[in-house]
DNA sequence: TGTACATCAGTGAACGCGCGTTCACTGATGTAC
DNA sequence: TGTACATCAGTGAACGCGCGTTCACTGATGTAC
């Protein structure tokens, strides 16, 4: 077999990467290296050459998704949007409307529980969230508003790991009384 | 040694959740059996004459918790409050109280966020939850305003989990922000 | 234009360790007669 | 009042399996001369 899959090292790694996720979504923190490797198409020790043990690969696993989600965010504060609070509405759209696919979001969030639960992550999760809470309160509502707003979307968005159902109308409803109260 | 460690059959089943509690807390699911049963003081083998298997203890663990949680919640509703609501009021209260001290709020998530990761655990998540929902909307308040309240006393009560750290006085100010919209 | 060499991106077998589960056995307590 | 027996609440050694990590090796590609 050839050692060079056809693919770039960058591609290997992004493979990689999304076989992990999709690992961990379904087994969990446990699911095997063996697995994440077969999935991307190369063996547990090419896997390895890319990240160099499991821990690694976890790690970048998260900054992967927050990554994502924040790029999700920014590309979605609208141009037309220049009052304060703009970038907490960009938030709280993004936030809920994911909630709304509950499967989807069941499973991103079992994503999530799961690697919130490896040590290694917790830094990387901490300073996350540090960042977030700073260019949330910069975006120029009132501290109080904008930690009840984006508790609740927080709140809102992470019922469907218990199993919550809230139907789409619901968090809809929920959505647009956030959106508006960021601008009263 | 002695085969009755001078407890009753409820006392050490008792020892041996508690310990589960902590060893999740600090090692995770992974955490071993052994190390359970030792800090109880029985061996592996008399976890597992309570408990058949791993699976099983872990989910007395999850109705253990969340038993625990209803009961505050219910001692906590206010005797003199009687208007519709009162039941959302008092889960405010425990929920972002308990936030209050960041450090063991942080340990409670992280046994939750643990445990919500076994697959076993998932069908006694979705009825408490399904049951709160219920008992929540019974309680008076428009669906709409619930839905937004609890919404928020969740998000704020997860936060710490991404190390996220509110200070109290700012958890006070979102707590009473909420028990004030469930009385206009 | 060929050749030697280095590097890149892997392979796959082997090792070792931790852990869940099984199982034969046991000491104290309760019950029947 | 003693004795036989059953049950309860464990003990602790052994087994087997899965998994993370290590390691010697390798085929393709790039570079120097």
């Amino acid at each position: 077999m050839s050692r060079t899959a056809g693919r770039d090292r960058e591609a290997t790694r992004r493979a990689l990467l999304d076989a992990a996720a999709r690992v961990v979504r379904e087994r969990g923190v446990s699911g095997s290296l063996d697995d994440v490797a077969r999935r991307a198409g190369v063996s547990k020790g090419g896997l390895l050459y890319h990240f160099s043990g499991k821990d690694e690969l976890l790690q970048a696993l998260v900054v992967d998704r927050l990554e994502r989600f924040r790029a999700a965010v920014l590309a979605d504060v609208a141009a037309d949007d220049e009052g304060p609070g703009r970038l907490v509405r960009a938030y709280v759209r993004v936030t809920i409307d994911a909630a709304k696919d509950a499967a989807a979001a069941r499973e991103e969030l079992a994503l999530i529980a799961h690697l919130s639960t490896v040590e290694a992550v917790g830094d990387l999760a901490r300073q996350d969230s540090r960042r977030w809470r700073e260019d949330l309160r910069e975006d120029g509502l009132p501290d109080d508003l904008c930690a009840l707003v984006v508790a609740a979307a927080d709140g809102a968005s992470a019922q469907p790991i218990w199993g919550d159902e809230s139907s789409a109308a619901e968090l809809e409803a929920l959505r647009d009384r956030l959106l508006e109260m960021t601008r009263a």
